[in-house]
This record gives structure tokens, C-alpha cells and sequence, in this order.
DNA sequence: CTGTTAGCGCATTCAT
DNA sequence: ATGAATGCGCTAACAG
């Protein structure tokens, strides 16, 4: 291994040379840097992190707190964690995923103390999340994606859920769909504060009542199966139904599966319009998908700049960002069919 | 924050003595170890990680490298990420996730020479992967999941694909099967050198070719729709298919969506094998899936003990594993129907 | 513009 | 069984 000395010693200059040469923080003649340069060069030198972070307090890590849930790593949630990283290495920050779970606040508070990462990004922030209490006890710096309930302690990025229900509900009064069935997660998911569960089942009943939309709210288990039974007990209950919304992947093919065995088709007899963020997801359905897809990539790059900016301001409070979602009008959906 | 220094003080011992009584390599007597204790935790005191890691050149990280592909990261990496974190724990090491892409080998060289990382965990291991060789050259200790070309220099775990295509299409002979399909991940996979994709093929070739079975092997996207159009291309070129194997989910989807439009019943008409390590996932389905699953967590786990024991002893060769998949039948398989 | 020096918080080698 | 002292590799005053 190589050291600063190594290469003071090289380029005959003192180590804080060295070290000011590579900070930039103060000026360094062109001919003392091309020296320092050559030599770190010619030695194949890398500064020690864990020397520099004890020396400068500032680890250059930041952790992304990513508990894998039963549902995995979903593909928004890729998006999320490549945007945040990207945004991070751009500032000169590395990121790590940490999968620690949302209710191990001993994990989380030993891995904080150890003076390891100077910044955090919360995922999958629930609405009572324990851990937004503690890091803003513990005056971590950290930026949620998703909001807990406790506001104005940290910046956070959401989709703007309302704004989505809406743009999905309008787009399909258009179409004169009067009754909307919406498909959400289940129950247990809804209840542990689940954001997009919670804050999207709100917005859902707000837009429906703003458009006189008669909402039909269902909670569904995130499988296949679930998806086909709980439309298979609806349609037999509710005949004529025309308009599904759904957030839950899984379940609404189960969903369309039960539409076919029923004899109907989409997007003739109803219409689909579902929320996620994946165009290749939807694009591979049949047929594909008309959706509403928030934006993972913005968000998370978004949480990443917003936290940055945090730790070089040193206030923690920060932005407050909500990204609207973008409704893109594929093959599910249609006019509703004329009753005769 | 609250340092050694301080801890010693308010115990009335020295620093080095707070200090064994935390590593517990020399002996302490049970009343300065109470005293130390309590001064701890007095001042709710943890050790930081930077200085410890500078002055014992061992920082207790573990790094998981974890390129986000365009497939996501599945059900299974969630598993091996669970349990190789587990593990590590256990051992008092912390792991991370980074996700650089398998190719950028600039950044994994920056990650590791900055010394903050004590050992790597490669996933999505390719055939013929430059991580591999950049590692191995660096003298990193490491350990693999998956295989790459370059044996002997670092412990692996792998699914044992001999063995589970062998039991995968010995089932399916033994129930009468004489040509089966072969559902694999799409050209540019296998080009890729993905080992499930290039292994598994090969080890489907020679079980077929040893049970004397016809095997018709196609690459197919991972989309739904293009399982689709494979099928109903196949199905009507080679009529009085019996049965499939298939590794590519989302493909088999469209798969099994083509076979209903044909007219035909699962299993009466075709039998379906999925090689998938997700029960939930597989029961899901109608009807539920017969698979052969490989064992992400105990492969999480064999890596991260692997590596660890490469830490402790100092040499970088180590054990390779093969880990065995199990088939569960479900409602997907039957008898070859009768030609009539 | 550059050099000198004093820590950052801890592990570890000598002493005793 | 305990203490004192040195240094890990680097940053950031402080001097010039």
C-alpha cells in the first residue's frame, strides 16, 4: 500500500502538498501539481478512505436504508437505487444499500454511531416509521423516499398521489366509466402504513368524489390467485362493472385472467388502467397496459441532491418534493360499452 | 461524540485497557471489566468504525457486489442478500451492497483500493467476467455466486445445474415424456455468459441426451409477450408437444397464455416444469407449478462463510459448492396424454 | 504558494 | 493484570 508519504516523498514536496493538491482547497502552482500528479501516477496511489474519513469526520458514504420487504426489490425500486447512486458519485459520495429491517432500530443505531455514513435515504418510509424518529433524534442527516406522519424533519420526495388519482379517474370519465373498481394491496400491507397503500387509497376516494365517480375499493393480496378470486366474487356481485384501477401488479393479472375466463374483453367490455412505472411491464402485457406511471428515477435522484444539500448547508430540514406521474394511454382502455 | 479517551477516564482505567476489555485479547479482571462496562454505557459509548478500521487495517466490511440488471433484482437475490448479511453479522462484519456494473471495472478498482472494503462477494457472476480477473490480480479476497471461467482463485457456490436438470427431465420421463421444451433467457443472455442461462442449457443437453429425450431448446426474451410468440410459433410447427422446462418466468407466463388459447389444459394436454427458487411465486400460478428450486439462502450463506473463513486463514483459494435443487410437484405436470 | 505540526480515535507493542 | 507510548494515513490549522 501506498502512501501520501510515498508521494510527497516522490515529488519532493511535503505531505499536505499532497493533500492540497488532491482537496483543490488551496492553490497549487502547475508545476508542483503536474510533480504531485506524475507521482501519484507513477505509484499507483489511491488515498485511504478510512484515513481521510477519521482525519475530515466526512466519510463520503452515504446509505440508502433498503429493508427487503416480503415484496423484493421491485423494478421502481432499481430505478430508485441507480439514480440515487448516480447522483451520489457525481457529488464525489459513495452509496451503500443497507437491508436492515424498517423495525431494527438497534441495526440502525449501531451502524449510525459507528460514525460510518454521514447521510441516509430512507425507502419503503412507512407512516409511523420508527426510523424517522430515531435519525432525527439522533440528528443523522437523512432524506425519506415515500413520508412518514413526523414532517418538516427531513426533506423527502413522494409521488403525488393525488394528482395521479386524478389524472387516472378523469382520463376514464372521459371514456363515461361511471363505477371504478380499484385494486390496492391488502389489508396487512394498508395498515402497516404502507405509503403508496395508504396515500394512494385517500387520493383514489378524494378524485372519485371531485369527479362523482362511484369507487369501488378492494384489497388484495399480492398474488395471482388472489387478484382472480377477489374479481371472479366482484363481478358476480357487481355485474357491468367497467373500469379497473390498480396498483397491485401481481393481483390485477389474476385480475384480467378472471376477465377472460368470464367471457369479457378488455379493453371492450372494460377498461385497465394500471399504476406502475415499468413501460416494459406493461408494454409485454396483452394487451398492454394503459398506465400511470410515477417516476423512480426523478425521485431518487432527487432524495440524493436534496440530502447533499442538507449536508453542505448543514440545516436539516429540507425540500419537499412531489413528482408527478405520467399517464400513458395504451390498449386497455376504451369507452364504456353501451348498455342495451 | 464520545471517544475512548473518555470512556477511560470516567473508569478510572487507561485507554488500552478500555480498549481489551471491548477486543477481550488479553485478560481484564472482572472489576475493571464492570467498571469499563459501565462507563460505557454511561456515556453511551460505541467505538467509531473509521479509527478502528485505520489502526487494526481491518475494516469489517464486506462488500456484496450486486450489478442492477435489466432484469431487476429478482426474488432469489433477495434471498442470497438476506443471507449472506446474515451471516456476515454474525460474524461481526457489516455488508453492503454496491451495485456497480459488472464491467466497470474503474469503479470496483476505486471502491476497493481506497481500503474500505476487507472482502467482496460477486453476484451475477458471467462465464468470463472481468471482476474475476481484476480481483484476483489485486489479491482482494473474494468469493463467487455463480462461476466464472477462471477457477481455483477464490472460493464459489453454485446451483448445481447437472443435477437439476437431470431430476427435472428424469421426472418428466418417467411420466412418458419423450420431447420436451426448453424455455431459456434470450440470445444476448447466453451470449453474456450468464451462468444460468449458458450452465443450465449445457446441463439440460446432456440430460436429455443420457435419458435419451428430444430436447428443443429456444431463447426467448423475458417478456411476456415474447413467450408468447415462441409458443404458438413452436406449437404450430411442431404439433403434440407434451412438455416444458423452462427457466425464463416472465416468458413462461405468455407460455402457458398461448397454451390456453390453443385450446389445451395444463397439465392434461402439457406438462410444465419451472425452475424457480420462489414457492410463492409457483403456487400462485394456475395451476400451481411443479419446480426444481434452487437454494438462494443457503448459497447467500456458503459465500459469505467462505469468505469469511479466506479472511481468517489468509489464503484466497476456498471451498467450492454446489448446492443441490429440489423439485416439488405441484398441479403443472402429469402423464403424456394418449395419441389417439 | 509551500512547509511544519498537531491531532482524528483506536490497536498494539513495550514496559511494569 | 494494567499503563504508557507509538503510529495507522490523512486533514487542517498555523507558520512562513
Amino acid at each position: 500500500m501506498t502512501t501520501m508519504s510515498d508521494v510527497a516523498r516522490r515529488a519532493g514536496v511535503a505531505r499536505s502538498t499532497v493533500s492540497y493538491t488532491l482537496s483543490g482547497i488551496r492553490p497549487i502552482s502547475d508545476e508542483v501539481r503536474d510533480r504531485v500528479h506524475a507521482a501519484m501516477r507513477d505509484l499507483d496511489y489511491s488515498p485511504n478512505a478510512l484515513a481521510r474519513g477519521l482525519a475530515s469526520r466526512r466519510s463520503g458514504i452515504i446509505a440508502m436504508l433498503y429493508p427487503l420487504l416480503e415484496r423484493g426489490i421491485s423494478l421502481s425500486g432499481r430505478d430508485h437505487i441507480w439514480a440515487a447512486a448516480e447522483e451520489a458519485r457525481s457529488a464525489g459520495y459513495n452509496m451503500v444499500l443497507w437491508t436492515t429491517a424498517v423495525d431494527d432500530i438497534d441495526g440502525l443505531g449501531e451502524l449510525v454511531q459507528q460514525g460510518l455514513v454521514e447521510g441516509v435515504i430512507l425507502m419503503e418510509v412507512r407512516h409511523n416509521d420508527p426510523r424517522v424518529a430515531f435519525l432525527s433524534d439522533a440528528g443523522i442527516p437523512f432524506s425519506e423516499i415515500g413520508r412518514s406522519c413526523i414532517e418538516g424533519v427531513a426533506p423527502f420526495v413522494d409521488t403525488d398521489f393525488d394528482q395521479t388519482a386524478f389524472d387516472a379517474l378523469a382520463y376514464l370519465d372521459e371514456l363515461g366509466h361511471e363505477t371504478v373498481v380499484f385494486v390496492n394491496h391488502p389489508r396487512s400491507t394498508i395498515d402497516s402504513g404502507y405509503g403508496l397503500a395508504v396515500n394512494f387509497q385517500a387520493a383514489m376516494e378524494t378524485a372519485a368524489q371531485t369527479l362523482g365517480i362511484e369507487l369501488l375499493s378492494i384489497a388484495c393480496d399480492t398474488q395471482f390467485r388472489a387478484g382472480y378470486d377477489a374479481f371472479s366474487e366482484l363481478a358476480a356481485a357487481r355485474p357491468g362493472i367497467s373500469a379497473i384501477v390498480s396498483t397491485n401488479e401481481r393481483a390485477l393479472v389474476g385480475v384480467m385472467e378472471a376477465v377472460r375466463r368470464l367471457g369479457l374483453d378488455v379493453p371492450r367490455d372494460l377498461s385497465v388502467v394500471a399504476m406502475l412505472s415499468s413501460a416494459e411491464t406493461a408494454e409485454s402485457a396483452i394487451p398492454a397496459l394503459t398506465t400511470v406511471s410515477p417516476a423512480p428515477y426523478e425521485m431518487g435522484r432527487t432524495a440524493m441532491a436534496s440530502l447533499l444539500e442538507c449536508l453542505d448547508s448543514g440545516v436539516r430540514a429540507g425540500a419537499q418534493t412531489l413528482v408527478a406521474s405520467q399517464l400513458t394511454v395504451r390498449e386497455s382502455t376504451g369507452p364504456v360499452p353501451s348498455r342495451n
